[in-house]
DNA sequence: GTGAAAGCGCTAACAA
DNA sequence: TTGTTAGCGCTTTCAC
């Protein structure tokens, strides 16, 4: 039983006092303020690194600023969202700033809701969302609130900023790259939208979309199945896509984490890729590139999708008042071994 | 521009006028505190929601509790995690205790420590530490400011509890799976730890060291290949083991998530699993059961894991004195299609 | 350039 | 049972 009571913390007073300066002075200094001569800042900072002092988020919080940036992924099994957090969180490194996330909110709106009350409640400066799926007038209730940058979902807004790949582009890029290569009948799977006002913003749907619409362009009959984007849907989609009465010679998933689905389905049809069927990704992650899946995939660029959501959230929370930007992100085909001409 | 400054928050005192009642009995009604008549409850339950009031963790912070939990996760990328995080937030839910994770820390002891320092500071009431790689004076320090449950590390302490499951067995069952389906020579890849005093604690050194006392006692040979607990920890440690003058008929990898890369990099040898050598992996993630994969795996029921980390911790902040506890759950052997005699 | 003092929203003694 | 009030640790006027 190690029960001494917790030391009492550090604060400013502590530091203050023995620094010989007042409380003012140490929180000038602590937040790079104006009106502090370096002799003093010198004093301070030795005095806070003698006590091992370390501000107290919630104090501040009452006040100020609380340098805790919120982030919040969708679907943690889905490795596209690693990479958007690896590039946030590069570009937060050394800023101060310290990143927390909310748990996945797979479970739907009212969940999503509940996590984005939590962070703004606890004070964060800057919220970044990745894929929301509330509806856009609460997420600019929330942006008018609190800095925002909504990434991967598009249609604009002028209380928040937005990150997002252009995946009409991005769908093309795939369509073309099967038809070149002589595919006539492309099936799809696509994240199942049931929101129709979500509909027009979420990238799942604009990949379907974009699908259609570059299959019309070249003469081909759209093919859609709907399940999730998850490793399952992947699955049930692909076993679904093979109870077609004519198979078709190419899957374009609608993310990398559906292709891998869709791979072991094939595997275990018997149907060898790409001799048998061709398959695509969309995300390029990391999945796509290693050993024998060498999949075709989008490359959306997650790290750089992350590190310019990052940006736009420091500049906002540093000027509320610019104008929100719209940034889309061309992305590129990462052509591999997974996709070839159809069977003869 | 909705350069509508936002709206004041509402606070305690709005619902305390609005209830016509004093702050000290909103406070009371909101954390169930004694002293509170039905009808004064009802009251300011009337108020706060006609408000839609919604209390200020930083300033709960500085008095009282912030009823928020922090969670340490070491790698997004490992689907064991979420997992446990499943666990976490199924037991959590309800409790009125809101979820923050902590950015994955593969950076290192450094990393980690600004983490939990950072979950400290922002007032957090307990703290889960899955599988932290600092030292162990590190941790009971922590655990002195604040209710601690370490999740995944073996080594007992009367300053935070612990949740863990038992690696030595887990790595028997594998050896004694596949030995007993006549295997010889079977390699194990570990997760790589250098630091000595970390060696008696972490899991992957305890399956590493279940595996050599299992191979001996079935007066086999340990072969052990040190790369990382990750896909391409996984493929690189095939890829080494398959330059082998005399190749293993078995791998036992000690994380599902490295089975992936070794199923990877043994497909790409061209060597078909269980026929040409066989496969088995630890954690039972949702990817060794579905599809062609189909991986023998020790199950070590990650949501059971979270679920009791997240028990512990309640109980522990409800109770600070109460002894430490120590949880070691019994892993399963989950046999699927990846194992098989050895070739003949 | 520096410091005294007010107050952020909440909780918990204590008083009534 | 209910209300008054004193802070928690910090930031921020506003004097000096």
């Amino acid at each position: 039983m190690d029960s001494s009571a917790p030391p009492r913390r550090i604060t400013i007073v502590d530091v203050a006092r023995h620094a010989r300066v007042s409380t003012t002075a140490v929180s000038k200094v602590l937040r790079n303020a104006y009106g502090t001569s370096p002799a003093m800042r010198a004093k301070v900072q030795a005095a806070i690194t003698e006590l091992g002092y370390r501000p107290h988020a919630g104090a501040r919080a009452m006040r100020g600023q609380t340098y805790t940036i919120g982030v919040m992924l969708p679907d943690l099994r889905n490795p596209f969202f690693p990479d958007i957090l690896d590039g946030l969180t590069d570009h937060l490194r050394d800023t101060g700033y310290q990143v927390l996330l909310g748990p996945s909110h797979c479970n739907g709106e009212e969940a999503e809701a509940k996590v984005t009350e939590a962070m703004i409640d606890r004070g964060m400066d800057g919220l970044i969302l990745v894929a929301p799926i509330a509806p856009r007038t609460h997420l600019e209730q929330i942006a008018r609130l609190v800095p925002t940058v909504v990434v991967g979902r598009h249609g604009h807004s002028t209380a928040y900023d937005t990150v997002a790949d252009d995946d009409t582009t991005g769908a093309k890029l795939v369509v073309d790259h099967l038809a070149g290569l002589g595919h006539r009948h492309i099936a799809h799977i696509e994240h199942h939208e049931t929101n129709p006002t979500r509909l027009a913003e979420m990238p799942n749907a604009i990949r379907a979309e974009g699908y259609r619409a570059a299959m019309r362009a070249h003469g081909l009959e759209p093919d859609v199945v709907s399940t999730s984007y998850t490793r399952e849907g992947g699955y049930l989609g692909a076993q679904q896509i093979l109870t077609r009465p004519r198979r078709p010679s190419a899957i374009f998933a609608g993310a990398d984490i559906v292709a891998i689905g869709v791979l072991e389905a094939l595997t275990e049809a018997g149907l060898a890729v790409p001799a048998g069927i061709s398959v695509a990704g969309y995300d390029n992650t990391n999945f796509a590139a290693l050993g024998p899946i060498s999949l075709t995939s989008v490359d959306q660029a997650g790290h750089h999708i992350g590190a310019t959501a990052a940006r736009l959230l420091l500049d906002r929370i540093a000027d509320r008042t610019r104008p929100t930007a719209q940034v889309k992100l061309s992305p590129t085909l990462v052509v591999r071994r997974s996709t070839a001409g159809p069977p003869a």
